[in-house]
DNA sequence: CTGAAAGCGCTAACAT
DNA sequence: ATGTTAGCGCTTTCAG
């Protein structure tokens, strides 16, 4: 049986396409009685309004792209949530793509949007790529989350990354820790600049010297925070706590401390950022800052609805959602000279 | 600006739009110094199909959905990858929806499907709603991935649940454990039973009886494992061994045992499956059941693209794919009497 | 090898 | 309140 469409309805209840069309879009404008009996109709054909005809009448997809950094990164699930919850409500659907850092691919993404199979593009990527900016006129209506790129005007909805840092490393500070290393994110982006930023700002303020040593490039990944541990060994940096630019790196960060003896929070205090879902379940349960993914999610998905909808602001919106510390078992007070050289003989024998 | 259309393209190079199509499918098709004609004018007005036309026109979109159980478990996310993967190299692309067990929005992305928004379903979800049992004649190619759904002839990409569990558990008998209690995933669903199954069979293997005390129903979820803990030490039951049906459940139950002061495996040892990418990150890190994700999440797409492609196999494809218990620090041998009345003694002490 | 013309299924004007 | 008509942008016969 060949699938039904408008058609195979209106005959059926004996009306025109056109009614059957408006008894589905804009039911008050048809009397009662017609309306019932195309629903009737509807049931019993089965039918299902095809939806590539009817936007590319309406020219509108009523879709929207979350293009995120990596999908495999789970940080990005509770955001897509408060996406798709803002979207349903606004009758929209959303799709979430994978940029995986290549700029291909997330050409690849502007262009399904332009080819009309979404109507707007949520982007979480760490880089603008160079061949996009050319296309700014022409490109479709974008939203920025979680990230910025300074020379570009679109809609944003992010946290601040330099307060949330320095109160991140404050933290360690008002614990006594001195010696506190930073594992950066992927080095020349805004996200781990400014969180880089607000670790620097913290030591300032209380007077304490920066290490160059003591800054390790990160990317976010658990792999990175092994490396970066294993470095400061290499390097025979003394130091008493982490500060790591991301849970993922922290976790990897307190394996590779323990698989070298090392205890946390007793000899080392370890803070990541993100508060990922098993970041209370870690062992120990992990210091961090909490980043309201959920309502940054809903956040972008209401500012991408006013773009859709024209009731764009005068002013391009830059939206700053709240962080918190959370403070759990992964951080404590630093311990006297006698761990510090303990901790030195480590180093030093390695 | 407006939105180039073939036509745009057509007046540059001075061709009917029909040649520019055929430039664009088939090339060859078309006289070379055309072609390039057409392709200089496709890059001057920056044009790019419109997919709903093309889409409606071809009655495909080269789109798939992957339905799965709950998006924020990352689990799903290297299935996505392997999916994905094996969808682009074939052109289509994958869309990824939330069923959370809902057979309403189940039901949704059907319909998303028969209103020609995407040409397939990957389902990775616990049950099949009754309501779509009825429509079977008429749903759209379905591929089931993971699960099985017992009266459903489906292709069907999934691991054999019961031969796995049963490895996992008689990896702890060998260990010497004897009162192993299991946490199931939820129940009355086919993974569930056949991981219980496999508990079961194991057990009976080893001439091991049975106690429905440690049986204990869980969902997958980290707080199942905590609650399936706390479980066990409010009925008094001795067990020196948990087999978790997944990751999640094992470390909220390692979690709650080293709330209340056990220790993992000293005291007790515990299984999980899964095997998700902080498994060995995990203190201790976690023995359990690896499944290959990435290579079922391709297997999946191939054998929608083989319905997509009409080259479907005269039977109904159920195709096998490999596990593997990984052993790492969560499970060690069993302690003898004196850590077990310990344990007796915590327990009647509760 | 290329062009003219029809039409995929729907919605938006316009007419009644 | 409902029907008629004209396309949305593309692909695909069918001619030439």
């Amino acid at each position: 049986m060949a699938t039904p469409t408008l058609a195979t309805v209106a005959k059926l209840a004996g009306v025109s396409t056109a009614t059957v069309s408006r008894a589905l879009q804009r039911p008050d404008k048809v009397q009662p009685e017609t309306r019932r009996r195309i629903m009737e109709a509807v049931a019993a054909t089965g039918f299902v309004p095809n939806s590539q005809a009817r936007n590319l009448r309406s020219r509108a997809s009523r879709t929207v792209i979350l293009l995120v950094r990596d999908i495999s990164n789970p940080f990005y699930l509770e955001i897509y949530k408060g996406v798709e919850e803002a979207a349903v409500e606004a009758g929209y659907s959303v799709l979430m793509g994978d940029a995986r850092d290549d700029d291909q691919r997330i050409q690849h993404y502007v262009d399904t949007v332009r080819a009309r199979h979404a109507d707007g593009l949520i982007l979480m990527i760490g880089r603008f790529p160079e061949a996009l900016k050319a296309e700014i006129p022409r490109l479709p209506p974008i939203v920025i989350a979680l990230e910025t790129f300074p020379d570009i005007a679109l809609p944003t909805v992010r946290i601040d990354n330099i307060a949330a840092s320095r109160e991140a490393v404050n933290h360690l500070i008002g614990l006594g820790h001195r010696r506190i290393a930073h594992i950066t994110g992927p080095m020349p982006e805004r996200l781990a600049l400014d969180r880089l930023a607000g670790y620097r700002a913290a030591l300032a303020e209380h007077g304490i010297g920066e290490d160059e040593a003591l800054v390790l490039n990160g990317d976010f990944s658990l792999a990175a925070g092994r490396r970066a541990v294993r470095r400061l060994f290499e390097t025979d940096t003394a130091f008493t706590a982490i500060f790591a630019a991301s849970d993922q790196m922290a976790v990897g960060a307190i394996s590779e401390l323990r698989a070298r003896g090392h205890h946390v929070p007793a000899d080392i205090s370890v803070v990541g950022f993100d508060d990922i879902v098993l970041a209370d379940a870690f062992e120990p349960p992990l210091t961090t800052v909490h980043q309201p993914r959920f309502a940054i999610g809903r956040q972008a998905m209401a500012q991408m609805i006013a773009m859709l909808s024209n009731k764009a602001p005068a002013t391009t919106p830059d939206i700053l959602m709240e962080t918190r510390l959370i403070i759990r078992g992964s951080t404590g007070p630093r311990h006297g000279v006698a761990r510090r050289s303990r901790l030195r003989g480590h180093v030093s024998s390695a």
